[in-house]
Formats: structure tokens, sequence, C-alpha cells
DNA sequence: AGTGAAAAGCGCGCTTC
DNA sequence: GAAGCGCGCTTTTCACT
């Protein structure tokens, strides 16, 4: 029944996380403000957390600035792109050699199609996560950029029949 | 004919993708500008892509509006908010019926750390992205809300090295 | 549908506490 | 570090093409 690990106890003696200052309670509230709608004016930002406008202007670019506001994205719906087929597909490479894996790293993350790619610890190396406009194509993505990669050893598509969003990044 | 009493919108006889009308070109100069900095002035968004800012206006509410694009937010630094452990988790469902599958689907996608919930077809029947602490946290992350889960028949969790961010989900 | 001009509202530097 | 003032620019509406 014990939760040991909440908040923001427990740090390893090592280091805190990159970053410098913690954030204060001001910063959290513009942190989820932001998240939740990028485009909200100063001014009404101000109001949702309770300090002046000059405050907010201050504090976010401040975010920004210490890279913890990284930027801010208008998110497509991916079917009106033409891009309705998403799937899962995890990578095993064939050679573990360093320079392998960096033209790997390199290479792949910009392929047409890759909304994220995860360098993975465990018996897959890499899952990427990509949108495709049809199951044919899917299946020549793969081949055309997986299977026929010397370096890359197994693979494994997996159809995503939905995303669902998750709570976001933000403690609470 | 019109399918009125069907989930999807009608579809004319060319069979675009859903969603109605296809983007112009410029349609998609202003989802790309927007992808990239959601943050960009009006007047910006019109120079770059050489309309004038009413238009502008126009173009990106009428995106908005039909769903195109279906929001803006804010990108944040995860170690910063004190989430520096990144996993994927595979998770079989024990049985498949059909409430608890929902109930499953309700619950998952929010709860704290949950970055994405995918539904997947295959071996494994949803895959979830989570951001947490540390991996103590993680652990117990694990088996409170899933190993305990009646419901979950078999997790394995990945830890995620590095995410590498992709080209996006547009065309080009 | 796209534009330009005019009014309302905001961003942001400067000053004060 | 936070708030108030004020100028200049941006956003947004609307009549017109």
């Amino acid at each position: 029944m014990s939760t040991p690990s909440m908040g923001q106890p427990h740090i390893p003696t090592t280091h805190r996380h990159v970053g410098g200052e913690p954030l204060d309670d001001v910063d959290r509230r513009i942190l989820a403000a932001l998240v939740e709608d990028a485009r909200v004016t100063n001014k009404q930002l101000a109001e949702m957390v309770g300090i002046a406008p000059s405050t907010a202007l201050m504090r976010t670019r401040a975010l920004s600035e210490r890279g913890i506001i990284t930027g801010f994205e208008a998110k497509v719906d991916l079917a009106a792109v033409g891009r309705s087929v998403q799937a899962l597909i995890s990578v095993r490479l064939r050679a573990h050699d360093r320079d392998q894996i960096d033209s790997f790293t390199a290479r792949v993350p910009h392929l047409p199609g890759v909304l994220a790619t995860f360098h993975t610890s465990g018996a897959v190396d890499y899952m990427l996560h990509i949108a495709v406009g049809s199951t044919e194509e899917l299946r020549d993505w793969v081949l055309d950029n997986l299977t026929t990669d010397p370096v890359v050893g197994h693979t494994e598509t997996t159809l995503v029949f939905e995303q669902i969003p998750g709570r976001g990044p933000l403690p609470e």
C-alpha cells in the first residue's frame, strides 16, 4: 500500500533533473494552460493563472529560454492529411556496432510518415510510430525502408486501431 | 447517394479520404507553418503563405472548424517536469469481452503519466507510452495500474532510452 | 472566396512598488 | 520579482471586388 515515490521528494544522490531551478506553482499553471491551448493570448493566460500580464509574459519567456517549453505545435487530424493508417513497428537490428546504429538513428526518424522513433532497451532496439495512407502503403513502406536495409534484423508491424490521447505530461 | 445514418460523413462518388473537402495548397502551407510553430502571428503566417492576413485568419479558423487542426499545444521537456523515465508497455488483456475492454479503454489513458494509448491489432491489445519520475516509480506504476487489474493478462515494459521526433504528419 | 481599411484589443518596454 | 501605464502593432470585422 505504500507509495514511496510521489511528487518530488526522493532525489538520488547524484543530481536533480537537468535544467536548473525547479518549477513553482505559477510556472506549473502556465505550463498546464499552454499544453492545453498553446494559442491563448498572454492576457488570457495571466488571468487564468492569476498574475499580471507582464509577469505572465516574463514567466512564459523564461520557460522557453530555460528549455522547459520546447515548442508550440498544431495537432492535425491524420486522416485529413491522407494518413489514416497508423502502425507501431518494432525493429531489431542485426549488428550492434556503433556506426550502424548511428546511421539507422540518423536516417529513420526523418522518413516520410514517421511520427516518432523510440530507441528502446530490451529485445527490441527501436519502436517506430508511423502513419501512412493505406495498408498497401504500409506494406511498401516497411519493405522499402526497413526490410531491405541490411542493418535491420527483424521487424514486427502492429496496426493501430485507435490512438487515445493521454492526460499529458504534467503532474497533478 | 448519401449515407445519413452511418457513422462516417457522406463520401462523394470519388473515394477521397474521410473528412470532406480535400486540402488545397494554401491549406497545406498553413498547416505546415502551424505544425512547426503554433504561435506564429497571423500576420507572419499570411506572409509565409502569400495571402492577406484576413484570408489567413479565415483559412486557419476553417481548418479548426473542419476538425483538420485538432488543437494547439505546448511541448514540454519531460525531465523538467519530473518525468525523466519513459517506457512503452505492451498490454494483453485476459478477457476479450466488450465491457471489460471498454472499461480498460476508459480508465487507462487518463492515469497519471500516460502520454498516449494505442489500441492495437495482433498479439498485443494495447501499447502504452508513459513517462514517470524514476525506474522505481515505473515499477510501482505497472504494479498498481496494470498487474493488479484482473482484466490485464500480460504486460511487457520496455524502457525508452531516447525519443527522436519524427518529421511530422504532413506529406511533402 | 479573397482583399483592404478601420476599429478594437493586445504585446511588450518602461517605470514604480 | 510583480504590477501599471502607454505606444505601436496585430487581430478581427465588414463592405467591396
